[in-house]
DNA sequence: GTTAGCACTCGCCAGTGCTGAGTGCTAACA
DNA sequence: TGTTAGCACTCAGCACTGGCGAGTGCTAAC
């Protein structure tokens, strides 16, 4: 579709612009790049390149800039996925196995390594309980009317909450309710759990079974977060370092997205399955996001669960690098 | 030590800067504030402020603005706490009713709602576990060879965390752990049981002992975390919104300052106890927060925990807004 | 098809002059 | 002695200007 040359200059242009994040002139091709040709000659390529759309002119007297489709066309022709640089690798290999404890923590630890080590703003979602199922309730007492008490799924989540026992309900009608639920729902989909009263179980306590209800819908509510709390940030100041991001509006505009967590989760898990899938500037839906990259991928753990990675970035982002540590960190996750 | 009128015209520059952001003539006072005098002696007191340090002038033919002193003298003059106003104080208990569940989640939401209702940056440090002792260990078989770990403390507090059972531990050998842990360490201080070496309780388990003291170590180390994670921050948007960071380096400063979460950890919890404190401009030791003031309150939950909350804003802080709203809202969290 | 030459465009920058807000000083007043 | 009106002065902000330089598009020659 774009003959050899007018590719080599469109690519050096990319490559160019995503290093210095100034317009390319066609000198500074012509220097940096050995196409053999004379600035005038790539001058042509380029009014034609910006004719068909993968260049545009911030103004007349400047050099050329990528365009989305420039980008888009530079991503989709980046033929086998550029490998991770080795020390990459190793940092990555390194921390990731430090990581693989705690839930919470470790999607904070790993949005951090991944912010950190490509210097933009990197997004995790948590694994949706998904297939997950119940499989033990309980409660610890703790002192004459507080006890904790925990749901534990079959993928090894677990919640917990501290419960102070309302007058009529004691301990021991505590006991007698988690055995029922055990008894009668060990087994049940997370998914029917949430949709489930619990009233008619917990009914036979009278006084208590208004509190207990709320519990349990606050227990399962918290397993199965669908809402915000599945994500975490990191690096959100490295969106500061980027020069398209001096101007402040913008930047308040991109931080106000960031901050609606929800709409971060639609965002992100929004992208297809396989391999890091990316999207450009106004390929986003989010206008706030046209001067944005987004480069996902998908995680899966052991349990079937998955989850996902996203950086972001400005469309000037380095991409190779980007997918490259990404296809990386994913794989490694999942085998964990 | 400052005359009546002198504290007026003090007080009046503070609360009109407070407002515009502007700095603020002596015509200005004399019209907005009925203090009976003409401009040309407001302007006499105003230079008579400035030689003792209350005010500055950013350029010769600009107003006064209120130095760090000024606000300081502002803060301590306000002899009475100020009390919210009612529709903020509705919103509080409303907000805050809902929200008394699980731990981690209240901290978000309790950011949040601060955030919202003063437009500042919010910082919540959860509650130490402070004198926690073991209640209880527990292992949950997820399928042969997985089992869920917790630890559950008196205060309520659980950790958890997947264990693989390695080659050469099988789950009764756990289960017989557990019972060993119970038996012998039920009771013990978090603050022990962190020094303590597992190795001679799992040692008679040959092979899974390294995995198991691991395992323990970790639970251990997640509900002690004396580090960044019990720290949550919302609303950092609302930085950009102030005039005074418009410039993108001061902001970056801030921001890099809010990601290390040890550093704010260790900035929020040095705050005296009692009330709201508060600490302005160059009175912070961190560099990068010259142009902020802190206002943090200490909350105590009912099992003698305690946590903080903490605002930060620029130095032209509606101060008796927030400390009014931090005083009422830990009060009523302390309740709970 | 390629290239050198050249006129042209336009952002950026430094310099200029104007305006308005606000001050400090002085002298007059109560 | 404290207060006030008047006035000269200062200085940021703004609009405007001209020069510079980077980079372009076009044309004509190779």
């Amino acid at each position: 579709m774009l003959d050899a040359r007018k590719r080599q200059v469109l690519f050096a242009i990319v490559q160019d612009y995503i290093q210095t994040a100034e317009p390319i002139g066609s000198r500074t091709i012509a220097k940096r790049h050995a196409l053999g040709v004379s600035p005038a000659t790539i001058r042509n390529e380029m009014a034609d390149l910006e004719e068909l759309g993968f260049l545009a002119q911030p103004h007349t007297s400047a050099g050329r800039i990528p365009s989305d489709r420039g980008y888009r066309f530079y991503v989709d022709a980046m033929e086998q996925l550029p490998t991770l640089t080795a020390v990459d690798a190793e940092t990555v290999k390194r921390q990731l196995s430090g990581m693989l404890r705690g839930q919470q923590t470790m999607l904070d630890a790993l949005a951090r390594l991944v912010s950190s080590l490509t210097n933009y703003t990197s997004i995790v979602v948590g694994p949706q309980p998904h297939q997950a199922r119940l499989q033990l309730m309980q409660a610890v007492p703790l002192d004459e009317n507080r006890a904790v008490i925990m749901l534990v799924l079959d993928t090894g989540m677990v919640a917990n909450e501290v419960l102070a026992l309302p007058r009529g309900l004691d301990m021991y009608d505590l006991l007698v309710f988690c055995n029922y639920v055990n008894l009668n729902l060990a087994g049940t989909l997370l998914s029917k759990l949430k949709d489930m009263n619990f009233e008619a179980y917990a009914g036979q306590l009278r006084a208590g079974a208004q509190v207990l209800e709320q519990t349990m819908d606050s227990l399962i509510a918290s397993l199965s977060r669908s809402d915000g709390d599945r994500v975490v940030l990191s690096g959100a100041t490295n969106i500061l370092n980027q020069p398209e991001f001096k101007d402040i509006a913008k930047l308040r505009a991109i931080m106000r997205v960031l901050d609606e967590h929800e709409l971060v989760l639609r965002l992100v898990t929004s992208a297809p399955g396989a391999g890091a899938s990316v999207s450009i500037g106004a390929e986003n839906a989010v206008e706030a996001l046209r001067d944005c990259s987004l480069i996902t991928a998908t995680y899966e753990l052991s349990g079937g669960q998955t989850g996902h990675i996203c950086v972001l970035g400005p469309t000037r982002m380095e991409y190779a690098r980007v997918i490259a540590l990404l296809n990386y960190v994913t794989k490694l996750v999942g085998r964990a």
